[in-house]
DNA sequence: GCTTGCGCCTGAATGC
DNA sequence: TGCATTCAGGCGCAAG
């Protein structure tokens, strides 16, 4: 699943194969994709036409090219990926929507097997993009406030993985990498936010920092390539994972099986002994 | 205003 | 074997 690192190492392929150039001609093979651009997707395409995109930015799991006084704002959600190939190879099952450019080079794909992600075109070019004004700045960039994330955080009435999880306090997290934070950290996802102490918090922060840096290091490999990939299911990173999708196989540090749990409608993995429930935890 | 839960979607895995 | 069900995930929005 994409989170912070698999987008950010897009964000460094896109910044190496894409920006400079100028687009050609979009085709949205699936609406859906583009179901975010109110205008619909004939204008999403008619938009970009001849539209000189810069060096891409990136807020937690969102990533925008400046193209002018606009930007091409993408998220991946699930499945999604950001694809640079030759243009003259076959169309797999799953391509979105289709960025050819100007200098007959490599074209850009948008594949997304589960429609999860999307694009759009938003006014504001290198500003943060309004309609993702409400994410908030996500720990690895300078204007990540530690103090501030802590305050808010520590007036949640939520479980502290919800509150992680929440992409308005903090950004970037999602499900695999908030259960590997926490781990680290020997917090259990459902500890009360409001009850968590100033150095619990800080080890959990140090904890998401360190778990994105070293994904982000193993994702840094293909760079090489011609072309921009998101692992899906089957991540790169899968073999640091601690506790994530390790029901029953033990834990790294102590050897006690990890445990499963349902947390909103998904699972939470975790260490019994490490991470001990609290008694008074909230979902 | 804040917190919680649903719906969107597809294919692999599981159950009958 | 084949069909039906469950599960995974992030996000926006509606309901509480």
């Amino acid at each position: 699943m994409p989170e912070l690192p698999e987008v950010e190492t897009v964000r460094r392929g896109l910044e190496r194969h894409v920006a400079g150039r100028v687009i050609d001609a979009v085709e949205v093979l699936h609406p859906r994709a583009v179901r975010r651009h109110v205008a619909g997707p004939a204008d999403f395409a008619a938009a970009l036409r001849g539209r000189r995109v810069a060096a891409p930015l990136r807020r937690g799991k969102y990533l925008w090219l400046p193209a002018d006084d606009d930007a091409l704002l993408a998220h991946l959600g699930m499945s999604g990926q950001l694809v640079v190939g030759e243009p003259d190879r076959e169309l797999s099952p799953h391509v979105r929507v289709r960025f050819t450019f100007r200098d007959r080079g490599p074209d850009l794909r948008f594949i997304d097997q589960r429609t999860f992600g999307h694009l759009l075109l938003s006014p504001g070019g290198a500003r943060l993009p309004s309609v993702i004004a409400h994410i908030a700045p996500d720990p690895l960039e300078d204007a990540f406030d530690r103090v501030a994330f802590a305050a808010r955080l520590r007036s949640r009435r939520s479980g502290i993985k919800r509150a992680l999880l929440d992409q308005s306090l903090v950004s970037g997290v999602g499900n695999i990498y908030a259960d590997e934070a926490l781990w680290r950290a020997r917090l259990h996802w459902a500890r009360a936010a409001d009850r968590l102490r100033g150095p619990d918090v800080n080890r959990l922060l140090d904890a998401v920092q360190e778990v994105f840096a070293e994904a982000l290091g193993a994702g840094g490999t293909s760079f090489d390539r011609l072309y921009v990939n998101v692992n899906g299911e089957s991540g790169y990173f899968d073999r640091a994972l601690a506790v994530y999708g390790r029901e029953g196989q033990p834990c790294p540090r102590c050897g006690t099986p990890v445990r499963r749990d349902p947390f909103m409608n998904r699972s939470a993995y975790s260490c019994p002994v490490c991470q001990p429930r609290p008694r008074n935890g909230r979902a």
